[in-house]
DNA sequence: TATGAATGAGCGTTCATTCAT
DNA sequence: CATGAATGAACGCTCATTCAT
């Protein structure tokens, strides 16, 4: 217990500098002081420096995954089960900001490793599309999304949307920051519509 | 000439390798061995390291906002005016994907170079996004987009669809990576709406 | 003490190779190896290459100052206590010999930093000026020496004859390095001797 | 004639920026730039950068050592002309006090080149002390100085002297600082008067 | 187990020297 | 002759990693 609460203080202050930081401009006297442990003991819980990153990228990628892919809308509406799906991804990335803000612009080759962690990335990635895509398929079942587009592309728009509203939104008016207008645009995109009759499914609670 | 060909030269050997990989973890040997001069030279055309990448970074980029922001679609519909500047955009970062593909991480902190890249790259990136806006507020009073979101925000979206387009479905069915599908997920969102007339404009000729 | 005499290792080599190089001239590498530590080590004990010359110049310095002024020449003879005094300064600048023949020439300028270490030699410089003008001042009480100039410029005088002494006459006849010959000189000059009718010939129109 | 001249620019500006720095901190942009010339001209008159110190170095000391020895005090008392002696060295030095006082540190392994260097500079420094000593070894016969000393041991002495008052008095009282007061220290010593019963005092033990 | 002093490969930057013009 | 753009060897300094305690 002692050593996984050790473990967990080190990831804890990596993780918090590579909210700041790209990893390779992070020092590990840095990392070992904010941790409060001694520099040698780093390597007693991680191979190399390359690992402990590693490893505080995707410590809780995971759970997040098969939270989403868990979960399920019989027991609510698509409209609700969709933005709580929504809400648990942003409130994900939100709490990891630090790491995936870093993160995303790497997506394409995290750490650069030769490829062995740009694959684990991808493949993380594509989990979480995956999961989504879960999601977003039982909609079109339900005939809430078109069907005319592969889910895990849907899931990618939406996913993007989020990043867009995470990322370039910071600064707008809080009301275009709401999950519910996050998801009015995802559903209908930006055009006049004159059919738009705004689906009532999506203006109820709000959740964060 | 011959002058700005070296320069040139420089930029596009480093260019090239922000493509896979974060600066910091770019040796100045690689720019110099790959941009065929002696790393001295280097030190000719910029102050140091930093430079260097600030410049590739940011060199187009100016044009490009210029470019969006200087069109007009007086000779032609807005339909055909935004996918032309969806196109102009594309090409800009396909071209230098390489760069931006580690910059989108780290718009929040380039270089972290204590504020003055940052500010820069907000300032750029500012810039692209009243250029799109400007041509959405078109749009908008030609009645074709919703009036009830600032132009600034639907570029946001615009500009987001645009980079998961170009990152996130890079593998996905070409069809869903038409500059059309982009711009229909854009205008009427991935709702099933039965109203979907299908805008003709958009579905004519296709560009990239 | 480990630590110390690490140390004490480094600023040894560093002195002994500023024996025979100018500071800018040594290589930090040179000075680990003839220390017999890697090089990474000698930022653990100094701020960087110009702190460790600093203080391979300045220590021990300060000691002898204090020593000078603290003998006193109650329990001997002005003329014994004198030469002590001699004795310990050439015994010092024989032992840092390497250091202070690059040095002699750094006087108005040691470094060239800035000003700042210049002003710390100087200080250092004034001070022993000073402890030797205290020891002078004893001997002018005592009317062996001329009141007529100032302590101060008389121990300039008596440290400039111990310069020449171990730097030009290194090759001269022992008998001419004796601390009692200096003396001599230091006292009676090279005058034959009829003397002290104050030469006419040396005070009429000034050159220069 | 032209040429000349261009090398006299070229010498002139390397020796005014001697003054300031040691020669290895020196670059050959500045001395370029300061002269006027391109870089490269340097190397149309000048080996490598090592010859050009070299002769900023001796230029001129060659002719001193001459005019020294030229000299006689036929047609004057030998006062006079010491006195004129030591102005005539004051003068160059003080004139080339920027080298100089670069140098006087160096004397002992000039440029550190090996040896070739240094040879040539203690021969330089010996014909200097040969000047003044064939000088003084008129004074040893005309039965105004001591001749138990070795001539080149009194000119040791009496150059060190003119350096003790070029640099450790610079900021001392004027009257310290005339060649008459010198030249009274040189001759008479700092000792109070009664003397020449040789001080029994200090001819017991040596200390080192 | 935990530490942090020690290490040395590696990198950014400088600058004497060359050579095409 | 004159130039200054180009070069690359060299050096100061950093920091991931090891290991004696």
């Amino acid at each position: 217990m002692k050593r996984e609460e050790k473990k967990a203080r080190i990831l804890s202050a990596a993780e918090s500098l590579m909210a700041a930081r790209h990893w390779s401009e992070i020092k590990l006297d840095e990392v070992a002081e904010r941790a409060g442990v001694g520099k040698g003991t780093l390597y007693l819980y991680f191979r190399d420096k390359k690992d402990l990153f590693f490893q505080v990228v995707f410590s809780g990628f995971d759970a997040l995954c098969s939270g989403i892919a868990g979960h399920s809308c019989e027991d609510t509406t698509f409209a609700v089960y969709l933005r709580e799906t929504c809400a648990e991804i942003s409130t994900f990335f939100a709490n990891r900001r630090a790491v995936f803000q870093s993160m995303q612009n790497e997506e394409a080759r995290i750490f650069e490793c030769g490829g062995r962690l740009q694959e684990a990335w991808l493949q993380h990635r594509r989990r979480l599309v995956d999961a989504v895509g879960g999601v977003l398929e039982l909609g079109q079942q339900q005939g809430v999304l078109r069907d005319d587009v592969p889910p895990p592309v849907l899931a990618n728009f939406l996913l993007g949307m989020l990043r867009t509203r995470a990322r370039d939104l910071a600064d707008a008016d809080p009301s275009y920051r709401s999950h519910d207008f996050i998801l009015e645009m995802f559903l209908h995109g930006a055009g006049s519509g004159q059919r738009r009759k705004r689906d009532q499914a999506f203006s109820n609670q709000a959740i964060s």
